[in-house]
DNA sequence: ATCGCCATGTCAGGATGCTGACATTCAGAG
DNA sequence: CTCTGAATGTCAGCATCCTGACATGGCGAT
């Protein structure tokens, strides 16, 4: 392998997606057990830190869109860990909670999420930690610089 | 937000997932009036650095399954970007290959995405870029430090 | 007040990606 | 040689995730 300078954009966004794939796999089969998918377990995440927002801003906050939040939220709904406004107090949003069950479910979910992402950062000093974040934070910045006021769907 | 040090495993994991998604958006906008989709685009890349190589190969280099990656190749089969031999040379792998209208679409398409990657990593300087893929790298050491012999599927 | 804009929710359809399960084929252990 | 194991291909089913399109409910400008 060994990189040139010339396509070390390339090898990032490879080992880039490697990265999130290996957490990802890892975070799935650490939810498995508990009977939750990611997606799940995100919507579930941002409705304890913000409860009572709307599908469509869990879908901005999970990265997905209003359509696929909607489908994970039914099947949430389905098994009684949230529970959706009937009517919206204003527009059409309907505010989301999490219920009893949810909150306990979550617990347990929480700290198996946050044992992997110690694990896949235990070999970074806390200055290599910050580090790796400025650098993440800094490709979103470019990747999200400037867009198409054009087409939004 | 500003992130203290015990949580920063979390919030490493939920911003790289954020820079996994805003570069998958944005390849996948690249791509799309070339008709090719971010998965198909990664099989077509495989086949040309790896002419020959099996499906399951290709799935592996890939990060998906081998029934992911013979539905993508069904679907570049399809289009007449790729041929399966009818038979295997051995085993039950069939080589796949690249036809010719699939290498002047590839390269059209590489040039694409190359130009993403650079923007991404556009406001790092070398040794950052260095850094960056080092970190990666060990954070991804960690997450496949094997334990599972058992569960292969 | 009415029109146009935007955000939200929803339906339809297609592509991606997974687990589980099974048959086939080669290579190596006995 | 035979039998076991590993790798490959494939079918079925389900969850995720997308684009496109449409209807509805606030909100600001005219």
């Amino acid at each position: 392998m060994r990189p040139t300078m010339d396509d070390l954009g390339e090898v990032i966004g490879y080992v880039l997606k490697r990265t999130q794939s290996a957490l990802r796999a890892r975070i799935d089969e650490a939810l498995r057990p508990l009977g939750l998918t990611t997606p799940q377990y995100a919507c579930l995440e941002l409705l304890q830190r913000t409860p009572g927002i709307s599908a469509s801003e869990l879908a901005r906050g999970a990265f997905v869109t209003r359509q696929t939040m909607n489908a994970v939220l039914v099947g949430l709904q389905d098994r009684g860990l949230v529970i959706r406004a009937d009517e919206a107090p204003t527009g059409r949003a309907r505010p989301v909670r999490l219920t009893e069950s949810a909150v306990a479910l979550l617990a347990e979910a929480s700290g198996r999420v946050a044992a992997i992402n110690e694990l896949m950062i235990a070999g970074l000093t806390d200055a290599e930690r910050l580090d790796l974040l400025d650098y993440l934070g800094r490709c979103i910045t470019e990747l999200e610089g400037r867009n198409d006021p054009s087409g939004l769907t």
